[in-house]
DNA sequence: ATTTCGATCTCGTTT
DNA sequence: AAACGAGGTCGAAAT
């Protein structure tokens, strides 16, 4: 529907979201959101989408994410509020709500989706996982994986094994080159293996990626960690 | 535009990419992806949106987050091949590439955004530390802020500055519920610290923010770390 | 329902 | 251009 009044795009919204369909709307709107922050968007040209699944997202003419938005688990709501079409989205658990108010719509349109397909995606730690356990030398010769996802009070490790001496590895893995943050994760699953497998056994802990930054390879130096370079996927 | 030739489409998709507009389209389309990662994306009824600074969105009926992507600098590039309308978007840097084919497209309309108002936003980490240098007490009676964003080897500290008795105190700010990474980015700074200033230096570290997990509570203790809960804004 | 961590994270800021 | 950290992160898996 093209350029409608508030009445019939009030109208075919609230039809659509009878119908559990996918609602789009482009025109000129104010937005607020209150709940895990607060916000206020002052009048512009933005899109629009209401999924049946109660997310809600208003798009400006940049960027990836939306500027403002709300969960799916939402309710809506719409309604003629000043001469302006209102919807809003209110969910609890966090609590939180959007509204946007448009003054001027210049398109509505709704969707009858079907379901989608899945997505079978590539390249993720998951394939640097199965990776490495089907070729355990990648990491270093004579490394034998014990057990993935090893239980530590720190928090599950990625790989769990042994060196050629016998000695405890603890591997952590990311799929891109990584910061000081990954070498903090390693060194608390390492320094809780310490205490659980008491002091004197030696762990060597092994960061697995395809690089590091300078940082990152300086804190390893300083607690004694290591680093594999290697990617999610054979080249 | 309801229900198009693939024809019709691509000549109204064309125009309104070389004037700047924000596309939209509705059909049963696949998508596939190469770069960073790699995906495959079976025939499905989605929602296309492209965005003039070169954002390429497909959403299908559920999720906040798009089903496929690709980021802002992209080229879009539109065609026919095989009876199917094809939208290719190409970036480099790194490189990569989603290209949408749609056999059927039930609607196609393009937008000429104006530019957007820019979004006011609170309840940040930026607000608990405005809260905070005003009330320092908050954290501590005679606590006194002496710099925020020092510099130290292991990154810039939120707030740096002494307590009552004289002593070194570092606040890593989180404007929510933490978890044990939050832990980690304090310890390593009061660890650089401690190194930077010598040895003898006691120095207190204090996590600020809503609250604490268990097991970020059990790290804290363990490092001898502090806790004190506060929230971006007063209630 | 909460916790934890990966993500094609995205986004802004600083170096 | 790269690095670093916040985010109304989102989303999925495990507890």
């Amino acid at each position: 529907m093209q350029d409608p009044t508030v009445t019939e795009a009030a109208a075919l919204v609230s039809d659509a979201l009878d119908r559990a369909a996918l609602v789009t709307l482009f025109g000129r709107c104010t937005v607020e959101y209150e709940g895990r922050a607060a916000s206020e968007l002052a009048p512009g040209d933005r899109h629009v989408m209401l999924k049946p699944d109660g997310t809600h997202l208003v798009h400006g003419d940049e960027g990836q994410k939306p500027v403002n938005w709300q969960p799916p688990g939402s309710e809506h709501d719409c309604r003629i509020e000043d001469a302006a079409l209102v919807i809003e989205s209110v969910r609890t658990n966090p609590e939180e709500r959007l509204a946007v108010t448009l003054s001027t719509v210049v398109h509505v349109a709704a969707f009858d989706p079907t379901d989608d397909e899945s997505i079978d995606l590539v390249g993720t730690e998951a394939d640097l996982k199965r990776r490495i356990l089907k070729s355990p030398d990648l990491v270093e010769a004579g490394f034998r994986p014990l057990s993935t996802e090893r239980e530590t009070p720190a928090g599950a490790v990625d790989v769990y094994g042994e060196d050629r001496e016998g000695r405890t590895v603890v591997l952590e893995l990311k799929r891109r080159r990584v910061g000081p943050d990954a070498v903090g994760q390693l060194n608390r699953y390492v320094e809780a293996l310490e205490r659980d497998l008491h002091a004197d056994a030696e762990i060597r802990g092994v960061l697995v990626a395809p690089s590091v930054t300078e940082r990152a390879k300086a804190l390893l130096a300083e607690r004694g960690l290591e680093f594999v370079s290697l990617t999610p996927q054979a080249d």
